[in-house]
DNA sequence: ACGAGTATACTTGTATACAAGTTATTATAG
DNA sequence: CTATAATAACTTGTATACAAGTATACTCGT
């Protein structure tokens, strides 16, 4: 029963976290990562102690895991679902989904404002690059597409947004970390793109928009690869993955 | 503080429900109905007292709701949100969106065996009729769209089924209990409909698909007044309600 | 050696107790 | 009568205890 040593989920985003939420952060981090494999049962009581917190704060983590689709419950204990390459996929299906479904509902009201704020943030990045602050950077790229979305005022699109946050938030945490040193022009590119997006808000062309959508997936879609080449080579959770 | 003497939700649908699920369902169709108004404060020390279960039960029935975006947790006290024209529209907006997702998927895959079974449930439907079971109605209702979504595997997307299913269904319940006597004709309009989505499967016709979604929507949007009139009335939480 | 039945060590769901903090009320001073 | 301070009555979050049920392991009989 080893120590979780070190916490994979900034602590200053969980600066007024209760315990609940700190261990559904980390056990999300964990999961996702692939620290905690794929197949892995977790027990409640086996958490609470790990976690050196009682069962209730346990509870209310795994109830959220499961909603986002990351762990199933059962009878006996909760089954790691984790994410694979279909869950990605699949993720960002729905954010394609989503965005599509904003656009539409912006090009028709004033959006001033909102490119106001996207501009706001985009700069926000480009001083996370400089000073090499990849959870600030991740942040901020989380932000972006949230402040998007709420900008419609749709409460039921604002609640899948809510459920896809966290799982997107914490891949593009490790994908950002992952990055941040190596490729620059990665991050550049991934700037320019925001770019064209906060352009296709401006101009309400549905075609940036797309281009725009379509590219940053593509982006993620080659950082999913180098996610489970690291991340899972060292654990050796290799054996469910086939193809 | 009165108690809760008859419950909304269908008893046979708990049979081997825990109490928080319960709570959980019944909280939900009191909601809906707007027996519980809209802006009401709800504490889970009363509430726990007025179900006669503990906290804990109750607490998770809350986080539940608000997931469902149906309640919003503050630091004192969940504050009732509610349906009213807006959030059913919201609601219909998903649904359209990921049913329109879900259609893309089934033209490029079999669907015998997804026709077979929603033909079927048709046939449960119809005997519901017959034997003037408005709750067994609505369950086959709910389970015929959930069929065709869990059709396409997609585990993202049965996530935003499975958050916007229970008020779906709860909406419908009380839509199909008031309906069910006294307009026949609305009953077989319902029935055709889903002929009609079943066809769109089989054929893998859009233009069928389509129209077949947005009639049953203009069908429900027709049902949405009534259901403010009658369940609304009563309670005078007419106060909010502009327009 | 092997199968049946029992005992034990798990599991979750629920109730209850306590701590820390927030709000409302009440009492007191001006 | 009003403003302010203190107390009392709430709130949530967390820990702990217990009950009921399930899987595992072990023992006993054949």
């Amino acid at each position: 029963m080893k120590e979780p040593t070190d916490s994979l989920y900034p602590e200053k985003w969980l600066s007024k976290a209760s315990a609940g939420e700190r261990v559904t952060c980390e056990l999300r981090m964990r999961i996702i990562s692939g620290l905690i494999e794929s197949g892995t049962i977790l027990s409640e009581n086996k958490l609470a102690a790990e976690y050196n917190v009682s069962r209730s704060p346990i509870r209310e983590a795994l109830r959220v895991l499961a909603n986002e689709n990351l762990i199933r419950l059962e009878r006996m204990g909760a089954i790691v679902i984790g994410i694979k390459e279909k869950e990605v996929e699949e993720i960002y299906d729905v954010r394609l989904l989503i965005e599509t479904f904003v656009f539409e509902r912006l090009v028709k009201i004033d959006t001033a404002d909102l490119v106001r704020e996207l501009n706001k943030i985009l700069e926000m990045m480009q001083i996370a690059i400089k000073y090499k602050d990849a959870d600030e950077f991740a942040y901020q790229d989380v932000l972006f597409h949230e402040t998007i979305i709420r900008a419609i005022d749709h409460s039921y699109i604002s609640m899948i947004w809510n459920n896809t946050k966290p799982v997107m938030e914490s891949f593009i945490l490790l994908s950002m970390r992952m990055h941040f040193n190596e490729k620059y022009d990665d991050i550049s590119r991934i700037v320019n793109n925001h770019k064209l997006y906060i352009d296709a808000i401006k101009t309400k062309d549905r075609e940036i928009m797309i281009q725009s959508l379509h590219q940053n997936f593509d982006d993620v879609q080659g950082k999913v690869d180098d996610l489970w080449m690291s991340q899972r080579m060292l654990s050796k959770a290799w054996g469910q993955e086939k193809e």
